[in-house]
DNA sequence: CAATTTTTGTCAAGGTTTTGTAAAGCTTGT
DNA sequence: ACAAGCTTTACAAAACCTTGACAAAAATTG
């Protein structure tokens, strides 16, 4: 997954041949003399192209029209070659691939990632936000991107709205583009029918789901069955899904405390109402405010990504489907 | 737990071919030398096909008609098609034949959607709601998705809720799915720099964003540079968000009617910010509610979905960018 | 500048692979 | 019984492949 290549798509000639405008005995011409693009065949001898072919060829073809001999140019990577375009029209070709150098350091990737982002949210660009989002979740991967770009990322962004440099709707832009990343975060394992089972909210009277929603991706990378019912809900309803889906841990998020009572209070009613067997977790920033109440209704508090992951582990393990 | 799957819907070749486009010979010639679809045999040797086989042969389809050879693609993944399609319906094509039609069949094929995923809701299924929605989109397409099975849809949960057949969390459940698709559904149209843009939100005191999301998406699909913000924001904060991205036009959703005093407060305060320049749409179940003040701040009242394109359509025109 | 060579796009011939369709003959299921 | 399925075998059109040739355009040389 490090290099980004979903070269899934593969073409005939015929296809490459009329996307990017060359002749197919032109596109095998240039291939045999100047190996312009080197195809995969199929076991009958067929060519395969990707889409990376198709723009290579596409480039190439612009170029030649713009004087440049073939020869020389054949073997040019895509970026030598959008150079050269760029260079000698003043007509920018928009490209969406922005191959980024694969250092191995994943670690400063995402630190760089963060700035970016960051300068987005400032910008109030909401498009190049999203843009290197989906970038930063194809180079690092979901599980890397949620703890070490997004994590960061709101965190900053909190402190600076707190301090004023930000504005509410700076988190609200930025909020939004993360809940509607979170289709592509998740959607890359099919979990079994047996998976362990788990329904992710947040208690009424907590608005902020950001944290429950991340709570969720995570559990469904580790494989878990999750049922994600957004925010705000009363401990009653959270039960009837636990008993709808027979789920074997429920993940609340408490990100906020200012409603003192109302938290505690919910929390003992769904204690009472999923009984003993459900496992009860709970996380989010705000979470250590009700201690109290924590030890007492014996709830799970995740300390950390890393604790998070364990709790699941052994969840998972510890009651075996048993079918 | 007995593994309740979505083994409800089966299906015998013909229906298969019928509703997949694919002819049976084909069907089966595509099984025996591709392995593209596996069914099951009735213990007579019939073939027994699933909704996400006929999902697949219907993607198949389309990718082979927008030049894939199938015997590259047939053993793809639901998800590898969809990227794939997706992928390149954003490049422009002549297609000579485009099989699209069958509109009046696209009406009863929703409708039959409508039931399925309702039924997916009754049973708290949220997985088969969301293939059932994820194969829906691709064989409607967004717009006729969100108008022909997703309104209906969520008026019928809304009225089964009050009526007491469902719980509020049925309804929860079914709105974070829909949320999480509107990455698909968005379909990823790079618009251009120039497209006016828009800022869509739901004032304090509204928590229930499910329309505004919608009326984000429909005027993405209609080419403009939409910046969602989420729900329960203040005036000023819109406002802001107004100046920062210099939109054309505020779009604000309005569901339920509760705090009478607010949102009429918020909506003057709002025209008061943004001034006159940039246009005021409003729409939402609870719109017809605050009449008055609607009228009074200038506001443009969605009437339908057809309504709304239609005043994007003008807003966009009206004002030409002034590069 | 004219003659010569090299580069480059195009085409043709003759063979192979891929892919949609169909016929024949038998089986299943209502 | 009869429509709808199944398997096998076959066929042909469409799309590819390779080799080799050729002429216009471009570059080089005399």
């Amino acid at each position: 997954m490090t290099s980004f290549k979903d070269d899934s798509s593969q073409y005939l000639i015929g296809t490459v041949s009329r996307r990017s405008g060359v002749k197919s005995d032109l596109v095998r011409a240039w291939e045999r003399r100047y190996q312009a693009v080197t195809p995969i065949r199929t076991a009958g001898g067929h060519r395969i192209y990707t889409d990376q072919d198709i723009a290579r060829l596409k480039l190439l073809n612009q170029a030649t029209s713009h004087g440049h001999s073939i020869s020389q140019i054949a073997r040019f990577s895509l970026d030598q070659l959008k150079k050269l375009l760029q260079h000698d029209t003043s007509i920018t070709f928009s490209d969406p691939h922005n191959p980024v150098a694969l250092t191995g350091d994943r670690k400063f990737l995402a630190e760089d990632y963060v700035e970016k982002c960051y300068a987005a949210v400032l910008a109030f660009d909401a498009k190049t936000l999203e843009s290197h989002f989906e970038n930063a979740i194809v180079e690092l991967g979901s599980q890397f991107f949620i703890e070490n770009l997004l994590t960061p990322l709101l965190n900053k962004i909190d402190q600076h709205r707190k301090s004023g440099d930000l504005r509410p709707v700076h988190e609200h832009m930025a909020s939004a583009i993360i809940r509607s990343l979170c289709y592509i975060l998740r959607n890359n394992n099919p979990c079994s029918d047996y998976a362990p089972r788990m329904i992710v909210s947040t208690p009424i009277g907590q608005l902020h789901e950001l944290g429950a929603l991340l709570a969720a991706i995570i559990a469904e990378l580790k494989g878990w069955q999750v049922t994600y019912l957004g925010a705000n809900l009363p401990a009653e309803e959270i039960a009837v899904a636990v008993k709808y889906t027979n789920a074997r841990a429920v993940t609340i998020s408490i990100s906020f405390s200012n409603d003192d009572h109302i938290v505690p209070k919910e929390l003992r009613r769904l204690r009472k109402l999923i009984g003993n067997k459900v496992a009860l977790i709970v996380g989010g920033r705000s979470a250590s405010y009700y201690e109290a109440v924590l030890d007492e209704v014996e709830v799970l508090k995740i300390q950390s990504y890393e604790h998070f992951r364990q709790i699941l582990d052994e969840l998972a393990s510890a009651n075996p489907p048993h079918l």
